[in-house]
DNA sequence: GGCGATACATGACAATAATCAAGTGGAACC
DNA sequence: GGTTCCACTTGATTATTGTCATGTATCGCC
């Protein structure tokens, strides 16, 4: 990839858009760009951090795995999206593992650049701060779908996470194969099939690596709706 | 409570301990206490955050209420536990909210302080970093227990944590009623039920709310193991 | 002491998801 | 064209959990 589109969707994140633009050259400047390959390991879990990453191209997974081996997909990330910040700053170890899920390119800032740029200029760690934060939150939301939803429930709401519009009908492209769906939504990849199947009766339909909505409101109701009323519904 | 011994807690909160004495002094003069009834809300998710909160007595709950109706225990802080940092700085709304589980005291740091107080010493920022980040190292643990382990695991885990020798064996009070551990584990207060009944056969018994665990080691070798293991040993 | 309220346990049943096993259907390769 | 592999689907069975109903112990209260 051309140096000038990366610097450009490094530039974008939400991480480095809210910096002026002399601390976000500083800071690209002290950082590199590596390419993985599919399956590719970045770090595992346990070493100690010193970069903060940028996605920049393809697609990351944070996982985790449990000490009776089961693996838990904490989050995938895009193009744009960064992830690290928080534990890079104290040099503690990271918490999760992550792993190249299609081929891609990844932005790594040495923490290092970013506490120089929070020593010039204190309005950075509020920048900082909101982007962990919006991890903070996006976790949050896991819990609560993991907590309170049925697993077609939580199928639903990835659908409308990964689809533009908020109403009418829409063909979205699944970003990564079911097998890293299913793991991101906390279930088996037969669960995933077969949770696909009961939506058909709201309207959504799989071929290959595309779903067609029918109707996103339809579907965002049925997302919604208490469990027991949508058996009911079913029927 | 006497004003000394609430300051006295505050400073050793994760949040405050490590900042130098000034700074501390500051904070604390433009920070205020409240108490609160068990069941009292301290804020609802959606309204605007302008404080950072440190638990100095008592048992506070992090909730959040699904879409569907079902309710998401986030986490419970006790005494010394501090939580809405990452939140407050940038104005966003809560993405959960608080209810008092026990009647409790609360210490409310105006986000404005903080902010100073990073402009002060950049360092601070460093530490508020770190407080945000234990936070989602508590999330992705939580993830990882629901999307890895299974229920009665869970509560193993649970205990585990709760309990302070890592060998041997030992009676912990359970710190909050039933009805909240389970939430807070993800199942119905029936499930758990079931689940101490199972961690008998690995020397677990519930009496009222203490739980005498006769082997600490046995009990994380059962919660460590997978669950197909776990189950042929049952037999 | 008796009364009712609350917190918890247990049993029966339904529903949901995991597991194991077999089948389908496309894409790549020869 | 056919073979093989892979990702995925489907089916049958079992395990786990939620739901609903009921039982029991403890506590405050009169």
């Amino acid at each position: 990839m051309p140096n000038e589109r990366r610097r450009k969707i490094a530039q974008n994140s939400l991480l480095l858009k809210s910096f002026p633009q002399d601390i976000q050259d500083m800071i690209l400047s002290m950082s590199s760009w590596r390419e993985y390959d599919r399956g590719e390991t970045l770090f595992l879990q346990g070493e100690t951090a010193q970069a903060i990453h940028i996605v920049t191209d393809g697609w990351v997974k944070l996982y985790r795995i449990a000490p009776n081996g089961g693996e838990a997909v904490v989050n995938v990330f895009a193009k744009g999206e960064s992830f690290g910040e928080a534990v890079a700053f104290r040099g503690h170890a990271y918490p999760v593992s992550a792993e190249a899920v299609t081929s891609c390119e990844v932005m790594r800032i040495p923490s290092v650049a970013l506490l120089e740029a929070m020593r010039k200029d204190p309005e950075i760690a509020v920048s900082v701060l909101a982007s962990t934060f919006a991890h903070l939150h996006s976790l949050v939301s896991q819990l609560e779908q993991l907590k309170a939803q049925t697993g077609p429930q939580r199928v639903a709401e990835f659908l409308l996470e990964h689809c533009e519009q908020d109403s009418g009908s829409c063909v979205i492209t699944l970003p990564y194969d079911k097998f890293l769906i299913a793991g991101r939504l906390g279930m088996k990849p037969e669960s995933l099939s077969r949770s696909f199947a009961r939506l058909k009766t709201v309207g959504v339909h799989i071929n290959r690596n595309h779903a067609a909505i029918d109707d996103i409101e339809l579907l965002r109701d049925y997302s919604e709706t208490d469990p027991v009323e949508t058996w009911h519904k079913a029927q």
